[in-house]
DNA sequence: CTGTTAGCGCTTTCAC
DNA sequence: GTGAAAGCGCTAACAG
């Protein structure tokens, strides 16, 4: 392979000349320029970006660590993070953390000694201190998103609680008392703020909150079995919530399994849905998340971030918007309805 | 930040047994390794891949080139790529093309310029007599995924002809003899070779084939155009396949539009599918891919490749399996069909 | 067992 | 306008 100092030779000129020709970091005459050209394209000559990386001491690059790749919404993240991304021509390097904070650590690690210029955290589990420690400790930028763990590190997310709030909010205005929930694993900030949002919604209808509705238990065995458990009871509730798409997988399951109909049997309404899903039925109603405009500003504030290392942090907090399927059951199918 | 010439000085050793006690290259006496390490932990000392890279001549990355994040194989494809990376310590570097044969040779030339020690290239576009150049120009390690243009690069993807034959023939079987396709850009090597099973199954059964139920435009307005005239035009089909899930997405869109049961009105397959489509109606009976698989599949290849670059290239082609729902209209659903 | 040293390929002062 | 030279931080001969 070639290197620049081939290209100088070949050229007749210095190595600074070729150099300042490939970055027109200085003017060169019209002449040898052309020469340099020439002896480029001759040797086809393609610069070594890891020594520039070296000498620049920054390697245009970006860290994007994502805890699992199998809820649809994160290639839509990554689509919106690649985006503004090569706008600004950085690269993606991309690691999976499948939920294990060990792995998690580790990828913050080997992507930090690849020197990228900046890190994205996404959709992280449960907070983990010595993560934030990690972060903290080289104040290298960082942007977090749907992972609201730290105040003093920016972070972009959705505002779940009103979300939430709106979609729990239109099925007790359809006069449904006994609401059960899916929670989730509560320890994850996201599905705490939903759950926060759900109760916030009851009391606005002045609905008491029966504890024994809500099931808060990661996707597994146990989650399967409350839910079943939930259904198949004596005290069916007459509608059911879910906190997360992989939540309402396992919702979606136990209702096939009794044989369940939606709406009329139960009514269902979910925070974040399936691709495409208004083809089928029942269409969901549910939280769509702006999962594209998610990655997009996080992206962004990562460059401003890495512009401008002393900005106080900043929070961004989008919001959601509600998609009105027929698995409400409400007798009117409306358009987007209004989150407060 | 430090560097290994701080912790050597600290450690009071010279520079290479810092280095050989980080990768453990030579023996080193256990005092001297404890004080190493002392000072290691003392400077918070992150080795420097950037400069390793330089130095070993490798970047332990791979680049990762995918067309369009959209499609929802995307993701399971990363994930099973991502598996096998990081069983060997490896780093996705990712680029989107979007479809855009302009932006898939920047992508390669970035991601080589970046010195990754290998490229996976996958579902591109129409075969680009220029990227096949540029990839055989430095014959670096290559694996091509979903993307069969040529024959001396390594490649894996599916079995599209035996599945999509497979597939239109259990409704040719079912009685049907005018059988739409909607089959997009056969330009696209794959959706040549669905479009080929499909000729396959109607020749299997005895079936004329009518070219006038071919439809064969890319996504965008003709096609939804050719697709509402066929659905609505005087001889409609009994039964339509389609060749991608965004071909079926313009399908679905069509017979949504026109008010159109399934599989009452029409029977729809499709060559793959939408996630959890199983607790939707209609659940499409539909060729499933092993998008994990191909991924693993196609680093571990590429693994191989980057060992001995001297191995004859392979072509993969991993076998797809039949779901078999319920908008195919047949009487009894039975478990997955068999693939001749 | 440990140290010295020569670069990897490039950018960037500092001179001319 | 152009060139010479000093490294960026590390690894790997080569010597002891």
């Amino acid at each position: 392979v070639a290197t620049s100092a081939d290209v100088a030779r070949l050229a007749g000129v210095s190595l600074s000349t070729v150099s300042h020709v490939l970055n027109g970091t200085r003017p060169v005459r019209e002449a040898t320029r052309q020469r340099v050209l020439a002896a480029i394209e001759a040797t086809s000559y393609e610069p070594d970006g890891v020594a520039r990386s070296l000498r620049r001491a920054k390697t245009d690059s970006v860290g994007v660590v994502v805890d699992d790749t199998s809820q649809p919404a994160f290639a839509a993240m990554i689509r919106g993070i690649e985006m503004e991304a090569s706008t600004a021509a950085l690269t993606l390097l991309l690691a999976h953390s499948r939920g294990d904070p060990e792995r998690e650590l580790q990828s913050v690690r080997v992507l930090r000694e690849r020197r990228v210029d900046g890190l994205l955290i996404a959709e992280g589990s449960a907070a983990s201190g010595q993560l934030l420690e990690l972060l903290r400790s080289r104040s290298s930028p960082v942007v977090l998103i749907d992972r609201l763990d730290a105040v003093d590190l920016d972070q972009v997310g959705v505002d779940n609680a009103p979300a939430m709030r709106a979609l729990i909010g239109h099925i007790v205005g359809l006069g449904h008392t006994r609401v059960g929930l899916v929670a989730g694993d509560l320890t994850v900030a996201t599905l705490r703020e939903r759950e926060h949002g759900y109760r916030l919604a009851l009391a606005d209808g002045g609905v008491p909150v029966d504890e024994t509705l809500i099931l808060a238990h990661r996707e597994g065995p146990e989650l399967s079995h409350a839910i079943r458990a939930l259904l198949a009871g004596p005290d069916r509730p007459s509608a059911v919530a879910s906190s997360s798409v992989t939540l309402t997988v396992e919702l979606l399951k136990a209702i096939k399994e009794l044989r369940l109909g939606v709406p009329e049997d139960i009514v269902v309404v979910a925070f974040d849905t399936f691709a495409h899903s208004e083809f089928f039925s029942p269409h969901l109603t549910s939280v769509d998340q702006p999962a594209v405009e998610i990655g997009r500003q996080a992206m962004r504030l990562l460059l401003r971030r890495m512009l401008d290392p002393d900005m106080p942090p900043r929070a961004l907090k989008l919001p959601a918007t509600i998609v009105h399927g027929d698995s409400c059951g409400c007798a009117e199918p409306r358009s987007p309805l209004p989150i407060a």
